[in-house]
RNA sequence: GGCCCAGUGGUUCAGUUGGUUAGAACGCCGCCCUGUCACGGCGGAGGUCGAGAGUUCGAGUCUCUUCUGGGUCGCCA
């Protein structure tokens, strides 16, 4: 009987042998795909792409069982030869080939150059070669740092004490109601794609106290922007016992904290390759909603057109604003006005027009919108029925605070947006691997 | 969805007031070069100029329709 009891030991040399102290002069197997060749005559370099990075491996002519010009990029190889200590080299250390086994060979050569340092490239074709283009030093690393942001995130809340939670993506309605869910068959009864987790969430309040999830939400809104996708990761979290949203601006500002440390301890190497400047969260700025609009109109002279709500340019300029009076990289907008939030948005009771809540703007893109929830029954349901709303198809997630919620509040993070501004990307779909748009539904 | 802009080899672009055989760079293929790291040198293949219609002796270039992409606005993370 065969039995698996853990890991298989592989027989290639791990990536931090090859480059460990005393490696040199050492025989080693090394996997990985051609990511370039460069033929100098009777030496030609192929470098090896790995999940860790590019390694140097040197074809000697009449050392090794193949002819080079066999060898060709995206082919993917498993070699053995002697690793080298050579200052000529990327790392220092190179691996001179003895022997090569093809692994596999493309079909096809690639449609773009990605061993090039940058992709020059456009964003569209980028898209449609989606697989490849990733595959470029530059293009793979901004996944890299949008797991860290997500891996802050968990191991962050975690120490908070949250409790992780999976909610479903399939339900009979939405939670802020409208126009914008996508709607899809479900075993011939209507239903819809989650548009956020936020019923839920709150109605794990109720059991976990803390409770946070990254996962996708859907929003079918027809637009076609360079910060929207109609499938993007929110990084949500709620938290029960709060004595001001407040708390909550302070819980986020934590986790930014604790996410551009994490970048700086495992993630240097991607911060160096995109030349990323990590933004400073050592401590962010809060305006009033009105305020804000005050001194933007203030000081770049610019009339306040709709005082309930906040025009692109105008969440730049309060970016702008910031960054140059207090050198603030984020700022967060609090008490936004009722009529532009949600149900469930806890009013402010010194002036039921505006909420206690906030967006998080960075770099003057909103990429976080959060504040205190309504948890009192009653309450609930006078503001259900002062916005004229039907409670069919809510009853479960009224009954949540019927019997007994805490007070309590949370935020979605919108993950692409967050990494398009820390990498000063210019176009959201950068910071997605997939996107989804209008028009996009593949690759 | 409204408005604006753009579609030219695999990729990124140039293409003059409409005029002969549509160019370049990168990539690809072949040859040369012991040390490249955006390698270099020489040669080669690869394009019905997004599609359709029209104007004209003649259209990559002008007009209309359509498709695709980008930007922008409402909305939003």
């Amino acid at each position: 009987m065969e039995f698996l009891d853990g890991i298989l030991k592989k027989e290639t040399t791990e990536w931090e042998e090859l480059l460990g102290e005393d490696f040199a002069g050492k025989e080693a197997v090394l996997e990985g795909a051609v990511h370039s060749i460069r033929r100098m005559g009777d030496v030609a370099f192929v470098i090896l792409r790995r999940r860790e990075g590019l390694f140097q491996t040197v074809y000697e002519h009449g050392k090794v069982n193949l002819p080079i010009s066999e060898i060709r990029e995206a082919m993917t190889l498993r070699v053995r030869g002697v690793v080298l200590e050579e200052e000529r080299a990327p790392h220092g250390r190179e691996l001179r080939i003895r022997e090569i086994q093809i692994l596999s060979a493309p079909a096809e050569p690639l449609p773009l150059a990605i061993d090039k340092w940058k992709l020059d490239t456009s964003l569209e074709a980028k898209l449609n070669f989606r697989p490849v283009a990733l595959r470029n030093i530059q293009e793979r690393s901004r996944f890299k740092i949008q797991e860290g942001l997500v891996r802050a995130f968990r191991d962050f809340l975690y120490e908070q004490g949250f409790t992780e939670i999976h909610t479903p993506k399939i339900g009979a309605r939405g939670a802020e109601g409208g126009a914008n869910m996508f709607r899809l068959s479900y075993f011939h009864r209507p239903a819809v794609l989650a548009q956020s987790p936020q019923f839920y969430k709150q109605m794990m309040v109720g059991v976990f106290d803390r409770v946070f999830e990254t996962g996708p939400v859907f929003r079918a809104e027809k637009h076609n922007t360079k910060r929207h996708l109609n499938e993007y990761t929110s990084l949500d979290f709620e938290m029960g016992y709060i004595d001001s949203f407040h708390e909550i601006m302070a819980m986020e500002t934590g986790y930014l904290q604790y996410a551009m440390e994490l970048l700086k301890k495992d993630y240097q190497k991607e911060l160096d390759i995109l030349k990323v400047t990590l933004p400073d969260t050592s401590r962010i700025p809060v305006v009033r909603f009105d305020r804000a609009k005050e001194l933007v109109s203030e000081k770049y002279k610019r009339p306040i057109r709709n005082p309930y709500d906040l025009e692109p340019e105008e969440e730049s300029l309060i970016g702008q604003y910031f960054k140059e009076e207090y050198d603030a990289d984020f700022v967060f907008v609090t008490h936004y006005p009722s009529k532009k939030r949600p149900f469930y948005a806890m009013d402010d009771p010194e002036n039921e027009k505006f909420t206690l809540s906030f967006d998080l703007l960075f770099h003057g893109l909103e990429i976080t919108t959060g504040g205190q929830r309504i948890h009192d029954y009653g309450m609930l349901k006078k503001k259900l029925a002062d916005r004229g709303m039907e409670e069919e198809g809510m009853e479960q997630y009224l009954d949540t605070f019927k019997h007994g919620m805490p007070p309590h509040g949370g935020l979605g993070i919108g993950l692409e947006r967050l990494t398009m501004q820390l990498l000063g990307e210019e176009n959201v779909r950068e910071a997605c691997l997939f996107p989804r748009d209008m028009t996009r539904l593949e690759p």
